[in-house]
DNA sequence: GATAAGATGTTA
DNA sequence: AACATCTTATCA
């Protein structure tokens, strides 16, 4: 495997969020190396009023607006972290959130963006850090091309605000997708009741 | 299986 | 007051 060099993250957000499908976020904890396939992603823009970048550069979302491949961790309902790497040009504000990971050795459950950092041990000091150093303890590799039939487009989880948008990318049929995509939507991208 | 409530800290 | 979430409890 290699590494996703920096230029991939210089794309358009949601064809970055589109193509981390099926790539392997590693992380190194002591001697010890977690795996996990990317499965579910969703794409945040800076002119969306759900984004947190929609309200300019401020302290909490500074790292947003820092280079493509630079990490976006911010905390969720006071008990959380959440996952994001920043895309296209620097002081641009859009990122892709990492909402679900197939656990590769099969040991842990990392189906939600809080289980993986969590899991994962990633907390607010990997905050502007950078994601396509070999040398860092977070990097992705290059994983199993995903065939576009097998990827599912569709709104986003959770959000309030705003006109929702179908910016949300998982793989069709795979368990390790979150379960707020189950309750709409369904795995299998066919709804299994009306919200 | 589904649905509701509660936990918790920062600032949307 | 709201929030890019998760776990537990209580139905069925």
């Amino acid at each position: 495997m290699s590494i996703i060099p920096h230029s991939f993250y210089l794309q358009n957000t949601l064809i970055v969020a589109r193509e981390l499908l099926g790539k392997v976020l590693f992380r190194r904890i002591d001697s010890k190396i977690f795996r996990g396939m990317i499965v579910e992603t969703e794409a945040y823009l800076p002119n969306d009023p759900a984004s947190h970048s929609f309200h300019g550069r401020t302290k909490r979302t500074d790292a947003m607006f820092g280079q493509p491949g630079t990490l976006y961790i911010y905390l969720i309902y006071g008990l959380y972290h959440c996952l994001n790497i920043v895309t296209e040009r620097e002081n641009f504000g859009a990122a892709v959130l990492i909402r679900a990971l197939e656990d590769l050795d099969h040991e842990h459950d990392m189906s939600g963006p809080g289980k993986i950092c969590k899991v994962m041990n990633i907390g607010m000091d990997c905050n502007h850090r950078h994601i396509f150093s070999h040398q860092s303890d977070i990097w992705i590799e290059n994983g199993e091309k995903v065939s576009v039939q097998n990827i599912v487009q569709t709104t986003r989880v959770g959000i309030t605000k705003a006109t929702e948008q179908p910016w949300r990318f998982y793989i069709r049929g795979n368990k390790s997708v979150s379960r707020t995509c189950i309750n709409f939507g369904a795995r299998n991208g066919t709804r299994t009741h009306t919200p």
